[in-house]
DNA sequence: TACAGACCCAAACGTATGTTTGAAACGTAT
DNA sequence: ATACGTTTCAAACATACGTTTGGGTCTGTA
């Protein structure tokens, strides 16, 4: 990463702040000091801050959601059984995997996720949501075969919930963490999270609908 | 509200506009123009910026725990048995229910409690946690006795689960109900949405502990 | 009427931000 | 070796922000 180009140097350090501090809180002097360039460099390089924002996110989501369809067309054609403990499991360990070399990415991962949903006026939501609907997409239709009880409209919504519990516990686990402790003494990974996830949201997902 | 004295003009107004733009991107001369107070008024009445988005929360939470601890108050004297419904539809009916003149007020509530949340260092958070954790202890008691099979420590990070559905889902509802709109052509008030989240919440809440 | 304290206001202050500039340094192919 | 497109750099620019200031206005009291 030192020797690395001046391009992927912003993008490092870029995506580790942003993560950290959110996007309005992150000044691109504090970037282009932390990653040893010059400050014009993101406007020469980029165009613009919020260029920056997305060229972060393409980075990041451009892999995610190529594995993700790679994984789905894997389960097609081996015949997987689509269960939502199935389905959920190939995002969570997607997620937490595609950077093994670096397991703090994951959690960089969510942060910036979560602050890119969190941002108020969601343009990045519609950006996320136009670019890689897709898949999104195509993920709910498996989780609707694993449920054909619950009806669409239910589970539009009960993916959007459990996207929530998803999003905002990994991106806010440095704070749970440390109430987490107070309260149990115990320390907590990203990997106990998800494992704890995984059935709280099969549970909601393929809970009765009322009436 | 127009003829409300200065404070509380400007609470008013930074209480909308920080849950529609976010605290960072609200800048104080936009609170006090469209307040129609002088500029000067938020330092003079409240010291600084910062403690101005505490007085707002605060004016928002106090009431809000207030109303909680009586309402659970009342369940433990009138002895309504301690299921997940009854638990989590006290929470529901009130956060829908302090402002029943005003039901966007609902919605302002979710979005600010998401803004304070998502916030990236997070010291927000803790002063909720400090401020209010002590009713949100009560709740969470009257939940592990709805579900004694699960493990407190298990039931703590299905709280937080809940809490970031509830939280994520309506402070973004403006943009869902977008794609919602877009794929079922319906509209979904926010009252809609906490019908649809009881369910998902009881079943995750109280689903088996695996191993 | 005179005083005092609370409140309001226009203006200025200092600082931090994203962006732009124009020249210097670099690498590469002629 | 020279010329050229690309990249880097220090510096400046324009703007927006939170905060402070000092004088003014109002209100209630003695």
């Amino acid at each position: 990463m030192a020797q690395a180009g001046t391009v992927d140097r912003i993008l490092d350090t870029a995506e580790v702040l942003f993560a950290q501090k959110g996007f309005a809180e992150t000044s691109l002097r504090a970037i282009t000091s932390k990653a040893g360039v010059n400050l014009a460099a993101v406007n020469y390089h980029f165009g613009s801050k919020e260029a920056l924002i997305q060229a972060v996110f393409e980075r990041f989501l451009t892999p995610f959601s190529a594995a993700l369809g790679a994984k789905l067309d894997e389960m097609e054609a081996t015949g997987t059984p689509d269960t939502p403990e199935n389905v959920l499991g190939i995002v969570f360990r997607l997620a937490l995997g595609t950077h093994p070399e670096d397991p703090q990415r994951a959690a960089i991962f969510f942060r910036l996720s979560g602050q890119a949903y969190s941002q108020p006026q969601g343009h990045l939501r519609d950006y996320l949501h136009k670019h890689y609907g897709a898949v999104f997409k195509r993920l709910q239709e498996h989780l609707q075969r694993a449920v054909p009880s619950v009806p669409p409209m239910e589970l539009f919504w009960r993916v959007q919930f459990s996207l929530g519990a998803v999003i905002f516990t990994l991106s806010g686990m440095q704070s749970l963490q440390a109430i987490s402790k107070a309260d149990f003494d115990l320390d907590v990974s990203t990997a106990d999270i998800t494992r704890r996830l995984l059935p709280f949201l099969v549970g909601g997902i393929q809970a009765d609908v009322p009436e």
